[in-house]
DNA sequence: ATAGCTGTACTATCGTGCTAGTGCAGTGGT
DNA sequence: ACCACTGCACTAGCACGATAGTACAGCTAT
């Protein structure tokens, strides 16, 4: 849960729904929003803090960092990195090697996002 | 762990390591050899059995189905398709959309598997 | 000042998954 | 018959993450 909520803020920093300078949700109200323990809010945004994301405003709140898009930026596209190396991974599990893994993949993408074909094709 | 050890049952089962008729390696013997908990191995092998991979051949050991490459192959498939989602869905987080998330994911997989590009241009 | 908000800190509780240990029933080779 | 193996079942403990509840320190508008 801690992951989603944070993967959450960073994509909504990459998204700029949140600028440089915004304040976040308090860690009550995020909480009861997504129906979650505010102590389970408070440890992400505390370690947001920590990793450079936020600044914690005691009394007023989070308050978004300059360098806070860029670096969300960065650590989501490390993520992805991961993944498709876990999707390679279990490809070869499967029996596939190289270029077959390749085509696989291509296929399974288009499958599971039938739009990004419709778009491309476009 | 125990989706771990599942996972790599079932790629031994599509890489024909283990086939039809053959008996898997015993509890305490894979628990042992992966140091895991016996524990751990038998309850992968009872879900396993339930799921109709297995055939329990009490005081023997575990017996390897006729419907357990395919149905492994399936399954692994299916995670495949699991997890190309899950890749498509943090590359839209990561604010690209349609043709964009496939071109991307395209450089992410040859930058994780630099082998599949040798072999794809062989 | 004060009331109401903010983040922070702490302890306690619960659920889950793995570990640890023991025992039992069934099978097969000797 | 016997013994060593097999899977299976059960209880207890530990680690980890999330929950629950409370309390404290700092800011801000009234």
């Amino acid at each position: 849960m801690s992951v989603q909520i944070r993967q959450d803020i960073l994509a909504a920093l990459v998204a700029k729904r949140y600028r440089q300078g915004d304040m976040l949700p308090s860690v009550r109200g995020l909480a009861s929003e997504i129906l979650v323990n505010p102590n389970t809010v408070a440890k992400v945004y505390r370690d947001l803090e920590r990793d450079g994301f936020l600044e914690a405003k005691r009394g007023s709140g989070m308050l978004v960092s300059h360098k806070a898009e860029s670096k969300a930026r960065s650590e989501l596209r490390t993520n992805l990195q991961e993944l498709a190396g876990d999707l390679i991974q279990k490809a070869r599990q499967c029996g596939l090697e190289g270029a077959d893994v390749h085509t696989l993949l291509e296929g399974l993408l288009l499958e599971a996002d039938p739009a990004s074909i419709e778009r491309s094709t476009r």
